[in-house]
RNA sequence: GGCCCCUUCGUCUAUCGGCUAGGACAUCUGGUUCUCAUCCAGGUAAGAGGAGUUCGACUCUCCUAGGGGCUGCCA
């Protein structure tokens, strides 16, 4: 019994089309669960869009997700040569010929054809569409090799499969046509036609290939919005499989345990955004405390300097893992290197007075546990924390005028200003017992959101007490006195 | 046009002839609450249509309709 192989064979373009990708996880998954090799071939051979970039790209893509690949990268240009042989090969069995033909876009020259059977069945089981057949005479001869000598994907594809000894090709519904031609000229060549599974597509709301006029159809935008990408990983691979319970966040381990080639669909996925987006926050929810809260320090930092700081943590720190088992081992080693030099011994610009590492830490803490049920992706980070690690936070203007421009605030601002310097014990339940007094039972509404404008510039974010605990009582202060001169009606 | 494939709530799906058709997302209602979230409780919502096989069909067969793919010197 021979291993198994399968591979992921993209031609990089620059961007990765979530499609692909979903074919490289199952490929993937496939491979890890059956204990197989999984290969990666790079289909190159359109120079125009295969740059160096290009292939950095759908490596990065790969990385990012946790696809690690079995075996050096194939590249399908190191190859031209021995798919020449081949063709001439197929000259000589007559399995070929040459002809003249004119193309569609007026250009006349040879090429060489595949000589398809002209009698009988051509049949396959496929892995997830079952049983497949096709009357040979319906498929038509095919080019093989261009007028200008190079060959095209139909022998590329085969050969390569052979040379890299692949065992199951798992690949996009839009390849089943391209089978059945495949199927002969593997015959043709005397080599063993491997198993075939074809998967369905991401379509949208029409039932139309998902694409980038639908929204965000490439992997690098998922990332570039703050998606973590076990969540992306985990939803591109229920689009069109599910472990036969009720079970949905998979952690790695269970996906490659349960994963079955067999009870992958066979209809097309709408792809849902929402339910993503609902899948990211719990991920984001599944970060272990302390990473979340490092996750904060250096996007902190990160907004601190001047460069577009996005692109820097979007990149996650869990971005490099490789396999489950390999993301606990660099987790520990994350935190490890982390918590020195990077994260600015965690400083907190705002709050001097917190002399100790030990009160810095623990004040991060308080702050990350706060924001972490609230967020859905990472790019809200930035936003959420602006006040608390800076005094030049931007004000929203509806926030402002709904909440700080209306009669009295001002006053209520200044009468809260002294209350609040009066209370020595600055801890969010003392903060809102002084409240809780003003509105007498009567609701606190009117107190707590105009203070939450003035100390955050939003409408919306933490609970109000526990912010202004972290901001702490010299800065609370300042900012209601502040707001109510320069704010308020 | 020809060939191939598909069809359960709005969406992703469970069901391998017994179904009061289950779950999740979304949505709606209520509770918690200082906002936004989280959390908790509950609701609305599905078997494309038609024949047949069967005691019984969402599950099997056929037809129709609808959808998708392919039909290149693209991959």
């Amino acid at each position: 019994m021979s291993e198994i192989r399968v591979r992921f064979a993209p031609s990089p373009t620059g961007k990765v089309h979530i499609g692909n990708i979903r074919a490289a996880i199952y490929n993937w998954l496939f491979a890890r669960h059956t204990g197989g090799k999984f290969l990666l071939r790079v289909e190159d051979t359109d120079l125009e869009r295969s740059t160096p970039e290009a292939i950095a790209v759908l490596f990065d893509c790969m990385k990012w997700l946790g696809l690690d690949w079995d075996e050096e990268v194939f590249y399908q240009t190191k190859n031209v040569k021995r798919h020449l042989e081949v063709v001439d090969q197929l000259l000589a069995s007559g399995h070929a010929y040459k002809v003249e033909k004119t193309s569609r876009d007026g250009k006349t020259g040879v090429v060489t054809m595949f000589r398809m059977p002209k009698e009988g069945v051509i049949e396959f089981d496929d892995i997830v569409k079952g049983h497949m057949a096709k009357k040979a005479e319906d498929i038509q001869d095919f080019a093989i090799v261009r007028s200008d000598g190079s060959p095209i994907f139909h022998i590329a594809n085969v050969v390569d499969d052979i040379d890299q000894r692949v065992t199951h090709i798992i690949r996009g519904d839009d390849h089943v046509e391209n089978t059945f031609k495949h199927i002969c000229i593997f015959r043709a060549l005397g080599a063993e036609v491997p198993k075939y599974g074809h998967l369905s597509m991401i379509v949208n709301q029409q039932g139309k290939p998902y694409s980038k006029r639908d929204g965000a159809a490439f992997v690098g935008e998922y990332r570039e919005q703050g998606y973590l990408p076990e969540a992306l990983f985990n939803y591109l691979l229920l689009l069109g499989w599910n472990p036969g319970d009720d079970r949905e966040v998979l952690t790695r381990e269970e996906m490659v345990k349960l994963f079955e080639l067999e009870k992958v669909h066979v209809t097309a996925a709408m792809f849902d955004p929402k339910k993503l987006a609902w899948m990211n926050g719990e991920y984001i929810k599944k970060i272990p405390a302390e990473e979340f809260r490092d996750l904060l320090v250096r996007s902190a930092a990160a907004e601190g300097s001047s460069s577009g700081s996005l692109g820097e943590y979007a990149v996650s720190p869990r971005s490099d893992l490789r396999s489950a088992a390999e993301h606990s081992a660099d987790k520990t080693a994350a935190s490890e290197g982390s918590s020195s030099g990077a994260l600015g011994e965690y400083a907190v610009s705002l709050r001097s007075d917190l002399r100790s590492a030990a009160e810095r830490i623990a004040w991060w803490d308080y702050l990350a546990a706060q924001i972490q049920v609230r967020t859905k992706f990472l790019k809200d980070i930035p936003a959420a924390i602006k006040c608390f690690v800076s005094d030049d936070f931007p004000f929203d203007e509806k926030a402002v005028e709904k909440r700080l421009k209306k009669p009295g605030v001002k006053e209520l601002l200044l009468d809260l200003v002294e209350r609040f310097s009066k209370v020595e014990d600055w801890t969010a339940p003392a903060l809102e017992a002084v409240v809780k007094e003003l509105s007498q039972g009567n609701g606190m509404g009117p107190w707590v959101h105009p203070i939450r404008v003035a100390v955050s510039g939003r409408g919306e974010g933490i609970g109000l007490f526990e912010m202004l605990q972290l901001l702490g009582k010299e800065k609370t202060l300042a900012r209601l006195r502040k707001a109510a001169e320069t704010l308020c009606a």
